[in-house]
DNA sequence: GGAACCTTGACACGATCGTGATAAGGTTGG
DNA sequence: CCAACCTTATCACGATCGTGTCAAGGTTCC
């Protein structure tokens, strides 16, 4: 039997019971339930319940961000839209050489093409 | 001469001077400087504004989203972070129909590999 | 040189985020 | 059957977000 109740998830990840609902009403850690409601916690969740807490306080980001990315991912409207923004010229930075000016117009097209941005991979649409 | 003042820029666009400061400071979009240090509002930067508070409206996103999702293009080590945590086994969904599943693992990782992450173009880790 | 701009910085304020605590009720297991 | 869990919902509270306003000082331009 290696299905953990949330107090035992929670003091095995250092997560408080409030936080592990917390992060599932954000959608990025949803459990199965039992039969009769309650939250079954197993390698799984709790191995992305510690890889989480790691990213968060590697990084600078809040759930709420995660979250987002989350959203982006599965928003395909959505991350088109911010793709195409964050696209969109700036203005150019008068710091590119001239002569630079074609790789650098290049480069970030490689890196924006696929960031954010869902299926790149060419698809039928049939 | 076609250079707009942060209030003419604000009364054109429909933010507020005090918003275009902020929109500033959250490095979405920084307009030249006169000499004295006054802010320069050329066509770009009015179409680029423009364009976010219809991104904002469109999908129901906040500055800081946006502001996260240029993090993201920018910070390799943190997008790269992100995308892997997603990407990880959020514990299997029951509702893919089990002959389907490697099909669905296929799609997932397709999806996945050019979500969020820059630089997708191989590399060889060396 | 003075009116009308601009700059940065600060105080303020409602709304949401990240968290805890507590209440009211259902489930489990000795 | 009762203690010890679980559930959802609510109040609370500091921190940040989104926004306005105001102060103190520099710039522009007639």
């Amino acid at each position: 039997m290696n299905v953990l109740t949330i107090h035992e998830a929670a003091q095995t990840t250092g997560w408080s019971p409030r936080m592990l609902r917390y992060v599932e009403r954000l959608g990025l850690i949803e459990p199965p339930r039992s039969a009769s409601g309650y939250r079954q916690y197993g390698a799984a969740e709790l191995q992305r319940l510690r890889t989480l807490r790691e990213l968060l306080d590697r990084h600078d980001v809040g759930l709420s961000d995660v979250a987002f990315a989350l959203r982006l991912q599965r928003e395909e409207a959505l991350s088109g839209d911010v793709r195409r923004w964050i696209d969109a010229e700036p203005s150019r930075p008068a710091d590119v050489p001239a002569g630079d000016w074609l790789r650098w117009e290049q480069q970030k097209h490689e890196r924006l093409l696929a960031a954010i941005t869902p299926r790149p991979t060419m698809e039928t649409t049939r």
